[in-house]
DNA sequence: GTTGACATACGTACCGGTCGGTATTATAAA
DNA sequence: TTTATAATACCGACCGGTACGTATGTCAAC
């Protein structure tokens, strides 16, 4: 059972968990913490701005977490990993057809995401971009989440070219980071531009890729 | 007339024009500035470390800039943007034939990075996601190197299809703010998973990608 | 009376930025 | 050629503020 996050009620990546967790003082500075990791990234994250806008105290804090570290890891494992595979990986496993249901998917996506997806970008890409030369347990935590979105693709894509519905030549899992690169540097080109066009784009370019993969019997 | 950066001469970036400036002070500033933004990016960036790393003391470096963010917009507009210029946009006005030039620029890309850019990343969408959310100025200058980009790559893919190569259904723009994006969706997952393999991916599926477009004439 | 769940005050390090001062070079009048 | 003046190119101690982290204390529950 989820609910809508108080914080980015507009966002794709708004799906949480309801559970009593969420509702306790650990929760509530875990939710305070992604917020500000996503607008001011890791480093730059005050924990005086998440006690500030918690009403959580600096005891508190330090009696969940044992330092800003672990706490960015945390916000990793329990936020930023459960949002990303409910917006983008547990979807993809729902397809009847899995070419087709992936184009519509890609091409509502357009549809989905917010002013606030586009002008804060993915919060998994910009912790990446951040922390992965700079921290391994970041690294670790977050390469993990794009091998488990990587493989979800590839699953479909093989599924497909079992099928007979994409041509052989393709690589499944050559195409499926592709394609996740595509959406992730989709994103980042929106964020940049502050212009949705830049997404839209992208989602045509992916969706005129996902088609001519497509064998005779694909598209028939 | 170019010579390779001291810095990290194994870079694709490295390639940088051999001026007067580059051997002042300012030049010293900025291309520490540089090093030490690419590697804890802006905000993080600690003017300590650059004074330290150049010998510069911070009279010497409030001389020449009046704040650090001004020294950050320096750092885009004159290292940043010549950089990605000279290794990603010129080349592309050089081919003979346009698709076919992509494609092996594309392959020659693997080889042609080094482990430097996979740990660090491109400097570029770095910035992008710590700054464009944040302040303004950094914004438009990065959206301004963007759009640059994806012109001089719709340029090539017009040309294409002005002369037959590619088919007629593919959107010039769309398709280069698509072909940026693999590009940059590939540069981050490397950089996540510190394996050359994920770009080795993207390159291949962008390759077949280019492929997919081209008209029977330009296969012929 | 011990444990968990906080609360508050404090410490230290580092941050970007300022400011008075100096050494060197450029300009130009004498 | 000398001298006066001005501008440029630094230098480094110092400042207020904020950062993360810690130490100690409180209080209810079991």
């Amino acid at each position: 059972m989820y609910v809508m996050n108080e914080i980015d009620e507009n966002s794709v990546y708004w799906w949480r968990p309801l559970d009593d967790a969420e509702l306790d003082t650990r929760g509530k500075i875990l939710t305070a913490a992604y917020r500000e990791i996503h607008v001011n990234g890791f480093q730059s994250a005050s924990l005086s701005n998440i006690l500030a806008r918690t009403g959580v105290t600096k005891g508190a804090l330090y009696h969940y977490f044992p330092n800003k570290t672990e706490l960015g890891y945390a916000v990793v494992d329990e936020v930023i990993a459960r949002r990303i595979y409910l917006s983008f990986i547990e979807p993809l496993l729902r397809f009847d057809d899995p070419i087709d249901g992936f184009i519509e998917l890609i091409q509502n996506a357009g549809k989905a995401f917010s002013l606030t997806d586009i002008e804060l970008g993915c919060p998994l890409s910009v912790l990446a971009q951040e922390m992965a030369s700079i921290d391994e347990g970041f690294r670790t935590r977050l390469t993990a989440i794009y091998d488990q979105w990587h493989s979800s693709i590839a699953t479909v894509l093989e599924r497909a070219q079992r099928e007979g519905r994409i041509i052989a030549t393709v690589d499944p899992y050559a195409m499926a980071v592709t394609i996740a690169a595509i959406m992730e540097g989709a994103l980042c080109a929106a964020k940049v531009a502050q212009d949705m066009n830049k997404m839209h784009q992208c989602s045509y370019g992916l969706t005129q890729l996902l088609q001519l993969i497509k064998t005779d019997t694909g598209k028939g």
